[in-house]
DNA sequence: AATTTAATTTTTGTCAACAATATTTACCTA
DNA sequence: TAGGTAAATATTGTTGACAAAAATTAAATT
């Protein structure tokens, strides 16, 4: 498998939480200093992010932090995601051991703390991590690729969606139930809770 | 919204449509020189590429076509394709004008002449290049980068999937199909039609 | 003081140069 | 001639230089 550049790991991963906010500047000699690159370096970094669509550029203005997606986008990719999530778990379901479902409710507990200290960053940081497994899970490197540009493509969308939960342990309840049906074993009830998970 | 790099989108054409074969060394100098562009330009196209699975690299080894894909994920990226173009033609159908129409035809006259020589790595490109109109028209850009992830999803899927056709004009005859559909902007017809050509 | 204008600094985009590495060619020897 | 070795060439990855554009600061004007 290709291992990624871990400069652009850690700058995705700081547009995507929040710490870089919307249209912030992603200055060249800044980052080069900071990551003790070069400025060609950069730029590449910058290009990949740019492609994914996390950062976008105009000329002799240098690349900025994108804006979050908008709902038009929303409707498009979230059919996409539940395509994706359901295929990959169609792989591998009737595998799924112990060490699997440890991971899972792994992620559920750290999930379960932030939605009691309603902390949505964390609650969002959980919720992709819960997903992620699931796909993660099929070893398909092509079915995981396009689920991280999927999820990247809906930047801000979870945030956006919890207003929906009048109780944040309520995203906590629905992904236990989720965890819940994955050891009765019934294939197509997975799919049917999960489908309605992915909103 | 900012215009795809043209010396991304030409090379990526023939790696898609096998025109470029796998392991192809990507020199750099002779890209620039080709396009009359600078080292730095091919360099970013070649980033890009790269970042999209079509090109790989080494260190002091310079970048190499990408091997074909498997067809095991066909499953899950013609029906996610599907969604995509049907998703973007709907943004628009319904200002559809002549410069449109015109593009389309362009790229049909191309695809006539490579169906009658039985030119099947020109065929893919126009096949690539017709979808690809329909969904570049949009002008959504997350659109535009999700279908060209997917479509280097099945990289070797359009050569495999031209066999099934007696005569490659066949190919020819689907697409104007689909053009004609166009200008009688019956947008639902259009959508059965395109749906059945994305296979 | 507020606004406009000019000068200065910063930043980007591009090029050319360079060392490090890979590839090819020419040469030598058995 | 075949195979190996060294020289020559080509290619990449990286740096620094520099002009063009943008952003910032300072000065001037009302």
């Amino acid at each position: 498998m290709k291992k990624e550049n871990p400069v652009v790991e850690k700058i995705r991963s700081e547009i995507l939480s929040g710490i870089l906010e919307e249209d912030t500047p992603l200055r060249e000699m800044q980052l080069a200093k900071r990551f003790n690159i070069g400025r060609s370096k950069v730029r590449e970094a910058l290009i990949i992010l740019s492609n994914e669509g996390l950062a976008y550029s105009k000329h002799n203005f240098g690349m900025r932090v994108s804006k979050f997606s908008n709902d038009a986008i929303d409707n498009l990719v979230i059919p996409l995601r539940r395509t994706v999530e359901i295929f990959a778990l169609r792989q591998y379901f009737y595998e799924i051991n112990n060490e699997d479902i440890r991971s899972w409710e792994e992620c559920l507990l750290k999930m379960r703390t932030a939605c009691r200290d309603k902390n949505f960053p964390k609650i969002a940081e959980c919720d992709i991590q819960f997903h992620r497994l699931i796909v993660e899970r099929s070893n398909i490197v092509d079915v995981i690729s396009i689920w991280n540009l999927l999820i990247s493509r809906v930047k801000g969308h979870f945030m956006r969606n919890y207003h929906k939960y009048g109780d944040p342990m309520e995203i906590f309840f629905e992904h236990e139930a989720i965890l819940a049906m994955f050891k009765t074993g019934k294939l197509e009830s997975v799919v049917q809770i999960l489908e309605s998970n992915i909103e």
